[in-house]
DNA sequence: TATTTGCATACGAACGTTCATTCGTAAAAT
DNA sequence: ATTTTACGAATGAACGTTCGTATGCAAATA
């Protein structure tokens, strides 16, 4: 296990009550007992409260960016290509539900200019899956039906993951791989 | 259009704001300037702020508990018993997306004792729904997986509608309902 | 006249953040 | 080898602001 510098132990914390609280509900005063720190001291690291959960968005906004350019370099079959973002979405979900969770709900709190970099990546990201999914509908591989509704279909299937990935009741990763996965993908092909 | 009284209005307003801002973003002084009042002048109607996300989250989960009972009573098939419920969770999503943003997302900062009975309600909702997957894993009508993750691949099936349901960007109700249902349905189906 | 509604004002508490200062350590200078 | 300088880390006090809410009184409504 490597070693923290107490920056990361701050930013780890930080994520956790987010996720566990909210962005606007924790108080600096929180996350400073949770590291054991006055809260004023938080300032020798960090900046703002609001760095923290920019950080934490905008790192991991760029991680699905990265894998997306991966994956679609390979120029498989539509199907392959969804199967390894359905893959890719749970790992991330499972391995890191903090941040994911900050990710997906805290994200509004972002303020400018942060938050139209963070619209940019995710409308990117986004476009770019539901362009492979309109594909998928015009050569015959996914039902006949509105491609942004089956974008959106494909999407919330990972939604619930992080969420409901809690201690003690930890879900078997490649159980759920498999399982979600094969669930939608049998939903949205023909 | 019945005549709201004022009261109705507040909490109309105030189910958008904490739809919009979220809960513990959204201040009192806001809610008034919405509804063209002083903050103080809001006491005259409601007891609290907590009231008000009491109220709507709790009327909310009623009212997905009580068409429960409605369509298990009819007795049919467990693929038509989900197909019920599909429509009804897509026709209350697209029909007040605000109530049910709140109700999805906001419910975490309700304090006891409602949040213990918003609690209470949501489980009896939700192990119901279990039930029935586990049984169609069991009679062999859903695939073969872990009742669980399959329930929850269901439920997350709605959550996206709400969110994306935005003015000048409406979902056609009847094509969501197909699609959404069939997507899931055939998902899950053996 | 009795009751409801709205307002101005005020409250204590909590918020994120700044500030001057202290402490310990490690590098630099003597 | 000893002294000086520099610096990162941490602190408690205080800042201005905003929060949810209480109170007492005026205006509107019944």
């Amino acid at each position: 296990m490597a070693k923290l510098t107490k920056k990361e132990i701050i930013f780890q914390a930080a994520a956790r009550l987010f996720k566990d609280y909210g962005y606007q509900a924790t108080s600096m005063r929180q996350l400073a007992k949770e590291v054991g720190l006055e809260a004023s001291s938080l300032y020798s690291h960090i900046s703002s409260k609001q760095e923290l959960l920019a950080q934490i968005c905008m790192s991991e906004a760029n991680k699905y960016l990265n894998h997306m350019n991966k994956v679609m370099k390979e120029d498989e079959g539509i199907i392959d290509i969804l199967r390894a973002m359905s893959y890719f979405h749970i790992e991330v979900a499972v391995e890191d539900p903090v941040s994911a969770t900050v990710f997906s709900d805290e994200w509004r709190y972002l303020e400018e200019p942060t938050l139209g970099e963070f619209r940019a990546i995710r409308k990117e990201y986004e476009s770019r899956i539901l362009h492979i999914i309109a594909r998928g509908v015009n050569e015959e591989v996914l039902v006949n039906e509105d491609p942004f509704i089956l974008f959106q279909a494909f999407l919330s299937s990972f939604k619930w993951i992080y969420i409901y990935n809690k201690p003690g009741r930890a879900l078997d990763k490649d159980q759920v791989k498999k399982t979600i996965t094969d669930v939608i993908i049998r939903g949205l092909q023909k």
